[in-house]
DNA sequence: ATTTTTACTTTGAATAGTCAAAATAGCAAG
DNA sequence: CTTGCTATTTTGACTATTCAAAGTAAAAAT
């Protein structure tokens, strides 16, 4: 019987604050402190209006602040309850894929609606069940019950070096066809690839591959594609 | 005069409009046909106005007939959908035994919330990993993927011939304390046992149990324990 | 320094779900 | 019949979330 209540805020937030919240933390991680009204609107897929007066309402419950023509920002609160469904999303994912496996391309959208709605208790017995993973099923690392989150800063296939290997680490896009696409071309994160040369003029990144040949790659694509520097395989230099 | 939306069954029910069906399901199989406002603003916790109201939402969906004065009752659409939220519910309830294991006493509570969440692809998924599974945790029985559902009538530890050995096959009340002592006490289903006696006056009904000796139930409790024959073992008569 | 543009805020209205309290219908007695 | 009692229905209000459209501030352009 764990004693973990997140802080005070923490109380019951609505799927439709959650899910505000969890594009605030996004959103503020990108663009540095505030978000703006109509970013976040469009984020959202409400008008700006909408906007406006959640975020009021965030501010009013404690979980942000909110200054107007300026923008939103998270409170240490709201940064908590954030990441406490963004880890819930994830190891949701996780658990979908690896326990009943589910396809990754689709895992995203499941967990959209799950993440409201597993408990605590529920989620302790998917992350023990997973051996307490440490990140889903796209790279993306899972925060710590305690909501702290280590996110690596990472290259990626448009700006790592050339010519060195490099391990696939995480997929930043979730869109449904990009995942499929990646995984049917051997990219998924663990995967070995090697950037033979960029133009970027023409937006073009070409990759070669373990034992699958070479790819090209859009530069938006190669973008959302982050690495890591491949540890050289005994025997190599 | 609202556009009268009746396509199918299919059609997308909140969790709120799915609990009040599911609800009208059971009441209307316990006292047959009309479910009165009153009966069923008490079991859903809400005032009578609400459920008034509800019933002509749900009348207007095509889900139920509402006759004023009178009572609700589902349609056939409405039953077909409350069916499938049992469904999702027993399946997820046997799911976080299973899988996740849950104790049987908090899985109707966790359940009650992700019943809403899990679609249909993740429902399939969790049906095979179970092997088409007939009965959840506590005996209830599962609906079909069809909407179809089969319940056995069964007697009870209240109205059981007396010196027959039972199998108790299903527990109706979804109490954490009561299930947490069934448990406890070996009379989880499955389990089996014999009335050797009952004082109607007293609300008395005295259990044998296969190697745990003597147990007094009172009335209300061993109606709620719903049994079958036990299959005599081999070398019994 | 105006004007124009863009981004944002307000206001008014809608839907879902709910409660409190007042109005009623149906039946029960007297 | 007439009065009561109980179960229901209505009405008015309130919260959360959202949109449309009108108003406004701040930035960009001329
Ligand atoms: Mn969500
Ligand atoms: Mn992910
Ligand atoms: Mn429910
Ligand atoms: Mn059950």
């Amino acid at each position: 019987m764990r004693k973990l209540r997140v802080p005070a805020a923490a109380a019951l937030a609505s799927s439709t604050v959650e899910n505000y919240l969890k594009q605030l933390y996004r959103q503020q991680r990108a663009g540095g402190g505030m978000v703006g009204m109509g970013q976040l609107a469009s984020a959202m897929g409400v008008v700006p209006g909408t906007a406006t007066s959640m975020a009021k309402s965030l501010a009013e419950a404690g979980l942000a602040r909110y200054t107007p023509r300026n923008g939103v920002r998270l409170t240490a609160a709201g940064e908590q309850l954030a990441l406490h469904v963004i880890r819930r999303h994830r190891l949701v994912e996780l658990f979908l894929v690896k326990v009943l496996q589910l396809d990754w391309s689709v895992v995203d959208e499941e967990a959209e609606r799950l993440e409201h709605a597993v408990s605590d208790r529920v989620l302790e017995r998917m992350d023990a069940l997973l051996d307490f993973p440490t990140a889903d099923p796209h790279g993306d690392p899972i925060p710590s019950a305690h909501g702290r989150l280590h996110e690596p800063r990472r290259l990626s296939l448009a700006n790592c070096p050339l010519g060195r290997p490099q391990t696939i680490a995480r997929v930043l896009n979730q869109d449904r066809d990009f995942l499929q696409f990646v995984e049917s071309e051997g990219l998924a994160p663990g995967a070995e690839v090697t950037v033979a040369s960029r133009i970027v003029a023409a937006g073009a990144v070409k990759l070669q591959r373990r034992r699958r040949g070479e790819l090209s790659l859009g530069l938006a694509a190669a973008a959302a594609m982050l690495v890591a520097p491949a540890k050289p395989a005994r025997g190599e230099g």
